[in-house]
DNA sequence: AGCACGCCGACT
DNA sequence: GTCGGCGTGCTC
């Protein structure tokens, strides 16, 4: 073989940014043959080094031959990755107009993305192959969620959730189960299949059972299991370990140690994993054999990245499972109105579980108007007796506000100074750390958007008065009070600052399942799963925020939160009841829940965004600019929209704004919202509109969000 | 996105 | 007289 004989080689290579389709560089002899599309590639890049992926292979180039430079080395230990996750990588990153080289590697397992990895290599990927898929991904609980350690005692009646050892008989579905599960049945190809179902009344075993049918009629096929970030708790891991004894688990969650993620994405790449389950990143995972997908939760926000490129793996999901030609579930007691809606078109297929499978009786919705009643520490005489009643019944009682921290901010009553941020549009929050068992107390305050902690000032610097008081309540604060009102309960408080410290949100739900506990004090984090079999009494501090907010999505997402809330009590039959405090207890929202009614608050709320022009009757597209001075921002956004004179009919460019939180981390920031009655014309338009952007001179940050959650 | 180059203010 | 600010432009 005469190596002279061979015309010169190009890859062309896909990297982490923003900028251009793909990268050519050009092969030696030897890596020819390895260089094949799909290959992962070490290339120069600048003065660095950096991980790529091969996206095809030519015998020439359009550049001039001396800029071109060498692939360092082709990854040949590494899978390649197939043309179909190609395809529908691309179409992820032309929905959400990015490269496709910026969807695609951070895609793959941090660890062998980086160069350092694959230089070291010879073995990085034998080595991950070899390495057990054990059970380490079960032991982390550092999640915000955190759950009942595996070794906790189990409490009675959870045992299906609580003993992942052993392997366990599927409990058998009742008549709504099994109803819903037929219908999954039928679908063979693509279908949608939205499963309605109120808290507690299986859905999860609806899926499983589907799941296993679907993995025992193919050796080779895969199924994915997606769950909010806060669901993949121990417990979901356990349980599928349990009632998946012999099928390979992959479990792809961003809190794993780097390399045990790495050795689970190989294996679910590779096939041996059969039994995908995952948080968001999971959707993006190349799965050869995938034949089903579940989405459970589907309308929870945590699907929706908030960084980098800010896709929906829910959305995703749906189009992935379309170009693979398989059914999809999407599951949760309070649907998306997006879902809702796509059910009632008849687009999505809707099944219904209505019956709650062990609870009892639905809890009893009390609606207490906090006016003109004598307030303490934030609880209204009838809120305070009730607490007091389950207690004296041995029962518990579960407190929900959703504001951590001491106090929302620090005040002089003097001169009327707040703790505001010095780099935010917002106040910093007083927090106490530490108090307990009779260590000093100590205050510090914190900004909640940018991180920016200060000392509590000894005096006011506005007037230089000593007397500085909290403002409002927090949690922390909030917990003080119960321990004050209920002296001899035992209380405990569970929200994102106990749940920094490893194990601790864990062992607070596991002391609460052990009957430790009497009230337990949080923030939304206990609303999600979890059963306290004594939990009869459910308190709302404050539900109004939610009410009447700026964003048109708050009341969804309160009705969501509330029904989880009510959902965690009376589990075990017990008779219970959920207060709500609020200033508006007539609100239909309110109604729609003492029903337990979704579909009620769930027509009513898209009749309201059908009149106001909101998704899902509109889609949106959301640019968002940050600048050193708010001007500059929109000015830029100004320009943007001038490019834009012309605007195809029906779409819409609003005024740039500034943003709701305008100034961040010492960033002025400003946005410009379009909208369009169908999906095409807008993407048609910004495939356009976009280069034209990014051409404007000025020095901003800028980008573009696809299908905003918030604006 | 990084990173280097390149012109204007307060300091060892 | 320099160190360093970030505006601008490029990366196969």
């Amino acid at each position: 073989m005469s190596a002279a004989a061979s015309p010169p080689a190009y890859a062309r290579v896909l990297l982490d940014l923003p900028v251009g389709e793909a990268f050519d560089y050009r092969l030696g002899p030897d890596q020819v043959p390895p260089a094949v599309p799909g290959a992962w590639v070490v290339v120069p890049w600048g003065s660095g080094q950096r991980v790529g992926l091969v996206a095809s292979v030519g015998s020439s180039t359009e550049l001039d031959e001396e800029r071109v430079r060498e692939v360092t080395e082709v990854l040949a230990d590494a899978p390649v990755l197939p043309a179909d996750w190609f395809a529908f990588l691309g179409f992820v990153a032309g929905y959400y107009h990015r490269t496709l080289g910026e969807v695609a590697l951070p895609a793959l397992p941090k660890r062998l993305r980086t160069p350092p990895a694959a230089r070291a290599r010879g073995s990085v990927f034998a080595r991950l192959r070899r390495r057990p898929l054990g059970h380490e991904a079960d032991r982390q609980d550092t999640a915000r969620a955190g759950a009942a350690d595996a070794q906790a005692p189990a409490p009675a009646g959870a045992a299906h959730l609580q003993t992942p050892r052993r392997p366990e008989a599927p409990p058998t579905l009742n008549p709504h189960q099994q109803a819903a599960l037929a219908g999954l049945r039928e679908a063979s190809g693509f279908r949608v299949s939205l499963l309605h179902g109120v808290t507690g009344s299986g859905k999860t075993e609806v899926y499983l059972h589907w799941l296993a049918e679907v993995l025992a009629g193919r050796p080779d096929a895969q199924a994915l299991l997606l769950v909010p970030e806060i669901g993949l708790t121990p417990q979901l891991t356990g349980l599928l370990r349990a009632r998946f004894a012999g099928v390979p688990l992959a479990v792809l969650h961003s809190e794993l140690p780097d390399a045990e993620r790495a050795a689970h994405w190989l294996a679910a790449v590779e096939g041996r994993a059969r039994l995908v389950v995952g948080t968001r990143l999971a959707v993006l995972t190349p799965l050869p054999g995938l034949a089903a997908i579940v989405v459970d939760e589907e309308h929870d926000a945590s699907f929706k990245q908030q960084e980098g490129v800010r896709y929906s793996a829910r959305d995703m999901a749906v189009a992935l499972a379309a170009r693979r030609d398989i059914p999809v579930v999407l599951g949760s007691a309070t649907p998306s109105l997006e879902s809702w809606r796509a059910a009632q078109t008849g687009r999505y297929r809707l099944l219904s579980l209505p019956d709650r499978v062990h609870a009892g009786a639905w809890p009893r919705l009390r609606r207490i108007d906090p006016r003109r009643q004598a307030m303490v520490h934030g609880l209204a005489p009838d809120t305070r007796q009730a607490i007091s009643d389950a207690l004296a019944r041995g029962e518990q009682a579960l407190v929900f506000m959703n504001r951590r921290g001491f106090a929302p901010v620090l005040h002089c009553e003097a001169c009327g100074w707040l703790s505001a941020c010095e780099h935010c549009a917002a106040f910093r929050v007083l927090h106490r750390d530490g108090g307990g068992a009779g260590a000093p107390a100590r205050y510090r305050l914190q900004c909640h958007h940018c991180g920016g902690q200060s000392r509590v000032p000894r005096a006011c610097p506005g007037c230089g008065n000593v007397d500085l008081g909290p403002l409002g309540r927090g949690t922390q604060r909030l917990e003080d009070g119960l321990r004050e009102l209920y002296p001899q309960a035992r209380i405990a408080r569970l929200d994102r600052d106990v749940a920094r410290h490893r194990g601790a949100a864990g062992e607070v739900i596991a002391a609460a399942h052990r009957g430790e506990v009497d009230i337990l004090v949080g923030t939304q984090m206990l609303a999600k799963g979890h059963d306290f079999q004594r939990l009869s009494c459910v308190v709302v501090v404050d539900a109004d925020s939610g009410l009447f907010s700026a964003d048109f999505r708050a009341p969804e997402r309160l009705f969501a939160l509330l029904m989880q809330v009510a959902g965690r009590a009376g589990r075990a039959g017990l008779a219970s009841e959920v207060l709500i405090q609020t200033r508006f207890g007539q609100h239909p929202l309110f109604d729609a829940l003492a029903r337990h009614d979704f579909a009620a608050f769930a027509d009513a709320q898209l009749a309201e965004r059908h009149q106001a022009g909101l998704p899902p009757f509109m889609h949106q597209a959301l640019m968002r600019v940050e600048a050193r001075q708010l001007d500059t921002a929109l000015a830029f956004l100004g320009q943007a929209r001038e490019l834009a004179a012309d605007p195809p009919a029906g779409l819409t460019l609003f005024d740039p704004v500034p943003m709701p939180m305008a100034r961040l981390a010492g960033r002025e920031r400003a946005q410009l919202l379009l909208e369009a009655p169908a999906r095409a014309p807008l993407h048609a338009f910004l495939r356009e509109w976009l280069p034209a952007v990014a051409s404007l001179k000025g020095a901003v940050r800028w980008q573009i969000e696809i299908d905003p959650l918030e604006i």
